[in-house]
DNA sequence: TGTACATCAGTGAACGCGCGTTCACTGATGTAC
DNA sequence: TGTACATCAGTGAACGCGCGTTCACTGATGTAC
């Protein structure tokens, strides 16, 4: 062989954490195949040796990234020193996070174009919602019944994708600075005192 | 003179009107000049008569549909049966309001490609913001200062607008029910009560 | 009153460009005999 | 041991298409003289 054993499969996850990366800052729309590829170095043509479609790559690309925001957010929400939920919130609803579109939550960065987008990639995108729940829904006081766990998750998780879009689209920086500190002290209080 | 008066002010409407909904219903990027031009029976040269460029259409788009929520929410606020900021929410998050989204909010539609976009869109974008804002701090208990009103106001429209976004994204159904359902009970639970 | 001209909303071809996808081909390596 | 062949990641040209924008032109009307 040409090429190192492992090398193929190497190739095909350059792709994806790139993709992973462009789609969240970009828009999955804005960043084409050759472009794409261009950027590890290889022609458009060897994109269809490692996805059957652009789709393909974009269901993949959803993937990764919720497993990069779901490892960040459950090693702040365990952390032996400022874990649970509250350190969640204040992980996620920061400046930081606001301005690093590309590498961040892909709910805030994608959520519109994902809900008008192929199946495949809407069906991926919701295995990673229910992840993100059910992490947060674990985190939350067992003196709630699952149920509510469950539905405090969602408004929970809903509020800081919605707050940090919205930080984002706003072109005021204080204005955005205080979009996110009303959504942290919203978040909050969302959270019943264990 | 070929046209009656007015004529080409409506012509401008007409772009305008068929612009705010096809932008929030496909995204800004996915519709064309000339295939917009083409849905009011007009060529893509003419175009550039009403707008100096797609960015300013989308300026203008932008500032229609805020106009068109910002409308429909008064008068539900304004409701002299079932008004306040408890009908707003609801109206809100509907499965009508989840289901028509070409007619709906463009902070839930638009507000990913707002932030990547033109300077001049995202400006137009921020006053919409801040008058949807100021017009929820408005409705909420004088009992809080003006800066907790916004504040909460804030939160409460970064909640709206994140909830309809994942229940708009979510490919499963019952998910995205059970998602406007929590948000709305996350919602309500941020208005103090009076 | 009749003629010449100005106005201007809209037309449609053209510009250069990038899109997703296909496919015949390359060339370095491993394997079979 | 040496030769012929199979493998396969990647190349690069080509397909038809739509993009935003420009611009010379059309043609129906109003105005000036």
């Amino acid at each position: 062989m040409r090429y190192s054993k492992g090398h193929k499969e190497a190739t095909r996850q350059r792709i994806i954490d790139t993709a992973a990366a462009r789609f969240r800052g970009e828009g999955i729309a804005a960043v084409g195949v050759a472009n794409l590829m261009g950027d590890i170095g290889l022609t458009q043509g060897g994109f269809y040796n490692h996805f059957e479609s652009k789709d393909d790559l974009a269901r993949e690309a959803v993937s990764q990234a919720w497993n990069n925001t779901y490892e960040r957010l459950e090693k702040v929400l365990h952390d032996p020193e400022r874990g649970g939920v509250e350190a969640v919130i204040n992980n996620y609803l920061s400046a930081r996070h606001r301005d690093a579109m590309a590498e961040g939550c892909v709910a805030a960065a994608l959520s519109p174009e994902i809900a008008r987008g192929a199946d495949v990639v809407r069906a991926e995108f919701t295995l990673g919602v229910e992840r993100m729940v059910s992490l947060l829904a674990d985190a939350l006081p067992k003196t709630l019944k699952p149920k509510q766990r469950r539905a405090t998750a969602m408004a929970l998780f809903s509020t800081l994708v919605g707050t940090l879009a919205m930080a984002r689209a706003v072109a005021d920086a204080d204005a955005s600075d205080d979009i996110l500190a009303a959504g942290r002290k919203a978040a909050l209080a969302l959270v019943p005192s264990s």
